[in-house]
DNA sequence: CCGATATTCTAAGTATCCTTAGATTGATAG
DNA sequence: CTATCAATCTAAGGATACTTAGAATATCGG
């Protein structure tokens, strides 16, 4: 059947239009890695681009395009120019989108069983009930991300040792005590590659796939500073 | 800085690849209406078609980019196939999206407005107590889409007349009491139609903006059948 | 003012997607 | 079996987006 037109049909064309251009921003594999990134709080251009491993002109461009969406907004400090979430709406938009991801694509839940299921990661973890454990002192939380991102946000009663760092801080790790590592979320390789090294010296680790936008969208709290 | 390559980042590459499909289908306006479309319940080609105010050719081409996405899926009966979202995920992700742009777009903005500030509406319509009023009989929820869709879901106490049956209808909306109209959603123009075909009849009825997807997303209650 | 650094702007080639037209498949009715 | 209808597949031109290179802008320290 031919269109026919209808009073009203421009001006919808003009919403749905709109709409699109929160779709075209998230429609790049790179504009997604640089969402999540931002997601562990701001960053400027020269980060951003080492992070999703992408030259600084083509980051910078990304962020002209997700910045044109009002996904993100930048803040200019001396030389620098520092990029955020316009809010937690945005951190939301990627959780959901990465969960039906998940869900939906085939592809992609053989990729992330290559990631997860090398030692470490057991049942997936309760975020009320890790919380349980982490204030009773049974379990170490370890955020293993850049400090500044810890500071940031993280997760209640987690402690802060970034993966660089670990190899040489393993005495401030309680011998005993199981570890439950985290990092960006479930694409970040942080928390495996601590989770590795820790079992390799005999610790015993396991790797929590959620990061702090995913646990922020879930309901649970976050704490801030030091 | 140019990029270093790292472990990883082949995975990496193919996890957000991955994701980046869900939001290549949702990056074009007229998959999002479709979408919309299919929030109201399952529909062959040619409805579909004729809704958007496409070819059939182009919706069974978009139809075939949703489907691939995993965000929609066909059932055949007899000569023709029916579509229907994946689950209702799909529905909420449309209203976030939606939401988003609403929020973030200057020119949407000023695109509702038009559509909005004609007759008819007051403040936004509180959900539950909506429900209250309908329930103690105080107004007439009207569901003015096609009946096929008032089967599928219909808001709690709606009592469903098709827009193009209303002119014959009005007999059936008591005198005195307030109507509150609504359709497929803030995109959708039928009931704003409805609302200025009632009143001027001399009714008193206002528009609401939610359909079914936002209500249901916003956890209220629906009800199926006649 | 000058040089250095961080970032953006502009331009261009390449790749990808949108849209339409014509041919094709699948199911049904006679 | 054949005609018909619904929907899809294939192919192709035109538009749009991705990516990179080179030039330009803004800030800071001297």
């Amino acid at each position: 059947m031919v269109a026919m037109k209808k009073p009203g049909r421009e001006i919808k064309n003009l919403l749905y239009e709109q709409v699109a251009r929160i779709g075209k921003a998230v429609c790049s594999p790179k504009r997604l890695e640089l969402i999540e990134i931002l997601c562990q709080g701001e960053k400027n251009v020269d980060e951003l681009a080492s992070a999703a491993e992408i030259s600084v002109k083509l980051a910078s461009a990304h962020l002209k395009e997700l910045k044109a969406a009002r996904l993100v907004e930048g803040r200019r400090e001396g030389k620098n120019i520092f990029y955020r979430l316009v809010d937690t709406q945005v951190a939301d938009l990627w959780v959901m989108l990465r969960t039906l991801a998940e869900e939906r694509l085939l592809e992609l839940q053989a990729a992330m069983r290559d990631l997860v299921t090398r030692p470490g990661e057991l049942a997936p973890i309760d975020g009320k009930q890790l919380l349980a454990q982490a204030k009773r002192g049974e379990v170490l939380v370890l955020d293993v991300r850049p400090a500044d991102e810890y500071e940031t946000a993280h997760l209640p009663y987690a402690r802060s040792i970034p993966l660089s760092e670990l190899k040489n801080r393993l005495a401030e790790i309680p011998a005993g005590k199981p570890v439950v590592a985290y990092c960006r979320g479930p694409f970040c390789l942080m928390a495996k590659e601590a989770v590795d090294l820790l079992t390799r010296r005999g610790r015993q680790a396991v790797r929590m796939e959620v990061g702090v936008a995913e646990w922020r969208s879930q309901g649970l709290p976050l704490t801030s500073g030091e």
